[in-house]
This record gives structure tokens, sequence and C-alpha cells, in this order.
DNA sequence: CGAACGCTTGAATCCAGTCAACCCCCGTGG
DNA sequence: CCACGGGGGTTGACTGGATTCAAGCGTTCG
């Protein structure tokens, strides 16, 4: 069992729902950042008992807000997100989720949130249930679990200062610095952002209109600062200017920003 | 020392510094709600080697975002806020904290909001060093831990909802109603609110300014939902009302939202 | 007593929202 | 093959809700 020579195939093969083997968890994308990586590759093959992968076509509901919560998730690919809304449909997104982030953690019978898929996605599932008992078999999980919620936490943070106190040009640089950071663009030395959202979804996610919001990205196509490709390409063209619309230092610290 | 009969006097006689002994723990307004909840009687002593007791006068900071983040705090009597302030003056309050609600926990090395008093307020002070060692003898302290941040997220959610898609009359009802909620007014068959907040403390915390909080609330007045005593005096007199001003249904859960 | 602060109210301004038109792209089906 | 429809995006004109600026009131405090 904890042999890692087993090919992928046999624990893909294993019946009509698709469960990981060794290896698909040692390949996954999010292995180093979700909730598994506090488990060595020795011990990885125990997540077998605990996880269903489960694919998500691009728009597809994971689960809508007040659902029975039956289900922790952890995005493997492609990009989800959280958003609650109101029944006149206004709607707030609370968080874009990439490779490693988590949904659906809370200690309620209900859903708090509802999860859609923004392109074709994959989340590994966990029973809610089960999750005790992985706490007390690996105390690192739960460990992981604590840390990564209060990073969670100092994000939505910033976003309620965001929200609050920022006017339409600060947000919209807000978030694409924030893009920047997340996809590592300055470190590759790359300035192409291709973002998986659409003009509605931004401005959902950041309190605005999309009239607001594709003002807002004209001003900034206007002024040199950003370049345009299409509906989901944007060119950072002037990373400083960015951070100096997005509002400069403070309440501005990628570094411990994990969700945007 | 485990003998309950020392008088509380003797606990708080013993220096400088204020030390719980089991008297004070027993006795205090937060025992019910915070942390130590886990910890039954007889093992609550043991927060003697962890916890000393800080006051905070009115006004007074307890720590500023960036400082070097060394404890982790429960308030135990008073009110509190967390807030994130601008270069140029622009603040955001995110939580309101009253005895049981937790301050500072995080993972990195800076306090990523800044905590001031409202009133005279006492907390409880924990070394973040310490914590590792009191998870490890006790696990259902991080238990705790975790269940109460992911609350807090949820909240933090239902706030994004507010300062992002809500109007100046629905964030001041909301708030209102959820004050109405944290002080049990309903059960108790009361109707008065006193609010331990300045007009701009709740102008910041809805991302209002303290005109438009004024000029909502005398609206309110006038249109009979609420009555104004002083300046930190709400009777309700229409909670129905209120609740329609609020929203009405979805996005409005007081049974899950601790912090307001 | 005067200064400071918190709160309220009024008038004017402005930023973002609303309403509407139009473009482009893409998929669908005649 | 092309006509059509719909969705996403952009732009313009207008509106309006909240902000800004300003003044005044009551209370507190040095």
């Amino acid at each position: 069992m904890n042999e890692a020579h087993t090919p992928a195939i046999d624990a893909l093969a294993l019946g009509g729902r698709i469960v990981p083997g060794d290896l698909p968890c040692l390949l996954c994308q999010a292995r180093s950042s979700a909730v598994c990586s506090v488990l060595g590759e020795e011990r990885i093959a125990c997540l077998n008992d605990f996880v269903v992968r489960r694919r998500i076509d691009a728009g597809g509901r994971l689960f809508d807000e007040g659902d029975p919560a039956a289900h922790y998730f952890v995005v493997t690919e492609g990009a989800m997100m959280a958003f609650k809304e109101a029944h006149d449909g206004r709607r707030q997104i609370t968080g874009f989720l990439y490779a490693g982030d988590m949904l659906g953690l809370n200690h309620h019978q209900r859903y708090v949130y509802s999860a859609e898929a923004l392109n074709d996605a994959v989340v590994c599932q966990y029973e809610i249930a089960d999750l005790r008992e992985l706490f007390r078999a690996y105390p690192e999980v739960e460990h992981w679990l604590l840390r990564h919620c209060s990073d969670e936490l100092a994000s939505a943070h910033d976003q309620m200062f965001l929200l609050g106190r920022k006017n339409a040009m600060e947000k919209i640089a807000t978030f694409l610095w924030f893009q920047v950071h997340r996809t590592r663009l300055r470190s590759r030395n790359l300035t192409l952002l291709d973002l998986p959202m659409t003009r509605r979804d931004i401005a959902d996610y950041l309190g605005l209109t999309v009239e607001t919001v594709s003002r807002t990205i004209t001003r900034m196509r206007l002024a040199g600062t950003i370049g345009t490709i299409g509906k989901h390409g944007i060119d950072i063209l002037d990373i400083e200017d960015l951070r100096q619309r997005a509002g400069g230092g403070r309440a501005l610290r990628p570094a411990t920003a994990r969700r945007v």
C-alpha cells in the first residue's frame, strides 16, 4: 500500500468514481500548496481512504449557499469562485480560488456561500465527517487548516478595506496587482495576465458594475499602464504605475494574501 | 491552589501585572464563550501558566498593524475594535469585539490589523510561542480556534456582501439588526441598545461617512423604526421594519455571525 | 469660559450607477 | 454558406445616492 510503484492507471480504474492513487497525488498541481502538502510522500497514500476527485465543467455549480454541508473541497485544477447572491440578483464574489485553495470548510450544517467553476476545474472532495478522524491521525492537517483559515481571514480583511474605502481605479489596480503576484509574473519576467473571469465577475468581486470596470480598464489602457488583448488578456506595461494606482504601501500585502 | 475559596483579591494582588487565579477564570464574563470554555473547571487552573490579564483604557491601542506579533488575545470585558488604516487617514473597521472574541491570531511575524478599545476593556494575553504547547496538551483548544476562525471567515463574507452590494439604509439596518441579536434583546424582551461606538466608528465599519450615518439614522427615526436616546442609545421600535430594511432573508444570518 | 469633540443638518458636488446603443465574436440552425 | 441570436464588452448621456464642504448645536473637559 505504501509502495510507490503502483501505476496510476491501477488507482484510476478502480470503479465508477475516480479514486487517486499515489501517483495522481504526487503529480497533483496542488501537491505543494494544499492541505495534503503536510503529508510526506510516504503517507500520501493514506488519502485514498478519504478523497474523491470531481470534475466540474466551466460555469458548473459545486454547491449552493444553504445546501447541507457534507464535503470539504480542495481545488486541484482550474479556477473556481465563491460568492453570495441576494433574491434580487445582487451578487458579491468573496473569492477566486485556484489550485491548492480550499472550499466549503465550516462547522455548520450548511454551506455559507455558493461555489462555481470559472473554467473546467477539478477538486478533491473530503467527507466532513471524515475530517475529525483525519485530524486525530494527522494533527498537522488541522494545523495547516488553522493556518490557512487565518490567512484567508487576513485576506478577507484586506478585501473589506478595498470594498469599503477604495474608489474604482484603486479597486481595479489592486485586483490586477494581486493577479500579477499570484501568477508570479514578475519573478518570471513576464507581463501577460490571462484572467479566467469575465468583467461581470470582476465587478461583482470589487463591488462595482460592469460598465465601471470596463471604463476604468479603458482609462488605464489610454494612460499606458496596461494593454488589453482580447477579452481575457491584460498586458502589464507599467507595474510601478499600477502599484501607485492600487494605493501604494499599506493595506497592500501580496505576501500574506493567498486569495485574490 | 485548586481550592476555590481563595478570594479573587489574592490572585489579583500578586504584583505589578495582574495574574488570574482559578476564581477570576471561573467568574470571567468570557468563560462560556472564549477559547478557555473547552477546558473544564478542573483544568482551568492550567491557564495560570499561559495567561496574563491586561487592562486597556477607552481609546487605548492594544497593538498596531505591522507590529511584531507576539501575543494572542481574548477580550474578557468591554469592547474592542479591529481596523486597518491607510496613510491618508481612510480607515476600515473590520470587526467589533466583545467578551469571548479573539484578537491577533495569525501565523505571520506581524499583526495584520490594529486593535483599539472602545471603552475600558480587559483582555487575556497568551504568548504566541506558548500556543503550540497548549495545542499539544489540549487539542480541543485548537479545534475551538479552527471553529471560531471559520465562523469569523463566514461573518467576514457577509460583511463583504454588505460593503460591496448594500446601500446606506440597508447597511445601517443590518448593523442594528445584528446588534439586536448580539445582545439578545429580543429573547429578553428589551428594545434598548447601548452602542459602545461613535457614529464615525459605525461609518468606518460600514464603508460610509459620518454624515450619511447620521442622516440615515435620522430617516429611520422619522419613519418610526427606531428612537434615539442621547449619543449611544437606540430604541428599537419596529423590529420587523428593521429586518425589512436590512434586506430580508438571505445574507442575513445572525445565528452564525459572531462578529458584528 | 473657551476649545474640542461628537452629532446633526443643509447645499453643492461628483463618482459611480443606470439606461441605452452598438460592436464583436461565436455558436446554431436554416 | 450565411443569417440570426445571444452574450460579453465598450462607450455615451444622464441620473442619483453618497460625499464633500460648511455651519451650528450641545456636551465635556482642561
